[in-house]
DNA sequence: GCCAACGTTGGC
DNA sequence: GCCAACGTTGGC
């Protein structure tokens, strides 16, 4: 079982969207960049992963959710309708996945990025990496431990 | 294959 | 709103 990080900007989908939905389960698509598809791939049922919102006033970690099964090919990619849409990517070799995902916990305030910075445990975490866009990201077991013991 | 130009992300 | 960092595109 392994755990990640997953980002959203609160304004588009936020924790609390997704507790909202039947079930609090939804697919988290429109992944456009490979390096997040290929950590996309790795998932299975079961791992963790936590919400963090960035782009907004308080960026940080929200709260946490389960990965409900392997990754499956992200439809947006072929809605000429979706903001998702790719031309370049073929049905037949689907370019671009999605997982489903369950709301877990949300957390009584962000963890905001300011307060993990000053863990020196998670300095590894990519989040806090300078210049890090990876929306996508793994997290080991010792720092998803050390993260919600601050929550 | 190189790399400049461009678009996007995301913290501040 | 600014701008640094990064990924992608496309001419050569």
């Amino acid at each position: 079982m392994k755990y990640w990080l997953m980002k959203s900007e609160p304004g588009e989908f936020s924790i609390d969207d997704l507790k909202n939905r039947p079930g609090g389960t939804d697919s988290w698509n429109g992944i456009r960049n490979y390096q997040a598809r290929n950590y996309i791939r790795e998932m299975r049922a079961g791992d963790m992963a936590f919400f963090y919102h960035s782009s907004c006033a308080v960026p940080g970690i929200a709260g946490t959710m389960q990965i409900l099964g392997q990754a499956r090919p992200d439809p947006t990619a072929f809605d000429e309708s979706s903001e998702y849409f790719d031309a370049a990517s073929d049905p037949g070799q689907p370019r671009w996945f999605q997982v489903d995902v369950k709301y877990k916990t949300r957390f009584k305030q962000v963890i905001p990025l300011a307060k993990l910075r000053r863990h020196a445990a998670l300095r590894g975490m990519p989040v806090l990496q300078k210049g890090s866009r990876l929306s996508v990201t793994p997290v080991s077991k010792r720092q998803w431990d050390l993260i919600q013991k601050l929550a």
